[in-house]
DNA sequence: TTGAATCTGTGATTTAATTAACAATATTTT
DNA sequence: AAAATATTGTTAATTAAATCACAGATTCAA
């Protein structure tokens, strides 16, 4: 059984919201409290829980820890995945920095990037390599997912070397659209898109 | 009428793709090229021209430029849109460079940020004003979306204040989910959700 | 301890998005 | 100029996602 798209995506988003209010020393929540704090339904919520297989004490509401627990069964993988990011701008450091630290089993174990200045650095604590030995790390590290936040031009180069690489998962955030076989799972973030539809419905409100 | 959420992305996909086509002397566009260069179906692109009630000329294909004209006409507002990134951190300084110069009705005329040292800072031609000014300036320049780069321990409060500003479209690059009225259109981008969703596919492939 | 209130889990329904199917039309071939 | 081919525009069918509606379970109040 494998979960609709979007469902997995909230669980993602529930189970921060589910951190924080452990930390903040709950032990139980409503549908509807979590409803409330990502913009959706309690209905919505119960029917993602659902499709986990999580039931709840009748009337108490969720039991926090359990939840978190269960959504991690889902999501993470036993052992965690290696993550590299493609491209060491503005951006790469961003995501890099973004993510290191953050108590998860994704982790970002390796960097790349063209300009021969930055190889060898340490971004936020990761390595940064030469592009040239993408595939001999990414093997030999055992990296499953690319962040790919190469300047456009190289984009279409970039990916063909990881999927030879023999990458599993790819998260594209330049504007170029990628093609890759149907076994790499394929993300793509177009800022230019996402901000242009953005500007549609601010000019043309829907309701 | 309004369209189709997806749509409106996809429009914004395709008119950068003719774009280039046109860079490289093409004329007229196949559907099923135009399906190509994205990964989806000519079925979809011929649909999504349909919703903006633009017609080929029969058995030619597409002109590309009429059709980026009319691509224009949907989803650019006739005198552009200013825009406003908050938050100069990696991130923001990333978007700020990405967006300035493309040729584009969306108009990055001011940053914002907290720390001190980065004001009156220019960033890729761009100003940064003190997140203080945040109000006087947002009104005065008619801005009218803001792209929100802050970190998460700040999105909320700053928030309130573009809405206080009466910003009228947000796009949230922070992971902390935004409660904002609904007449201001809201998009969220949340990197670890993402990232966990191309983790969640890559363990458990879907076909 | 009965009755009212509250919250979950889920079948049924609705809505949104995609895909299939094909008539209409223009172009090319013979 | 007739037949074959290629491509669009659109109606109908399908699939995916969200919402409605309500039975069942638990707690709370009297």
């Amino acid at each position: 059984m494998t979960l609709p798209e979007r469902t997995v995506e909230r669980l993602s988003e529930y189970r921060r919201s589910l951190l924080q209010c452990l930390e903040e020393g709950k032990t139980h929540i409503f549908s509807h409290e979590l409803a409330e704090l990502h913009h959706n339904t309690a209905v919505q919520v119960r029917r993602d829980i659902m499709f986990i297989g999580y039931t709840s004490m009748q009337r108490k509401g969720y039991d926090l820890r359990e939840l978190v627990d269960v959504i991690g069964d889902i999501l993470d993988s036993e052992r965690g995945l290696n993550v590299a990011v493609i491209g060491i701008g503005n951006l790469g450091r961003a995501v890099t920095t973004y993510f290191v630290g953050k108590r998860s089993k994704l982790n970002i174990i390796a960097t790349f990037d063209v300009d021969t200045t930055k190889i060898d650095r340490v971004i936020s604590g990761v390595k940064c390599y030469p592009l040239s030995r993408l595939n001999e790390v990414v093997k030999a590290q055992q990296i499953s997912i690319a962040i790919l936040t190469v300047p456009a031009d190289s984009a279409a180069e970039v990916t063909a070397q990881l999927v030879e690489a023999d990458i599993k998962g790819l998260m594209n955030f330049t504007t170029v659209p990628l093609n890759v076989p149907p076994d790499v799972y394929l993300d793509e973030f177009d800022m230019i898109t996402s901000l242009e539809k953005v500007a549609y419905f601010v000019k043309s409100p829907q309701n």
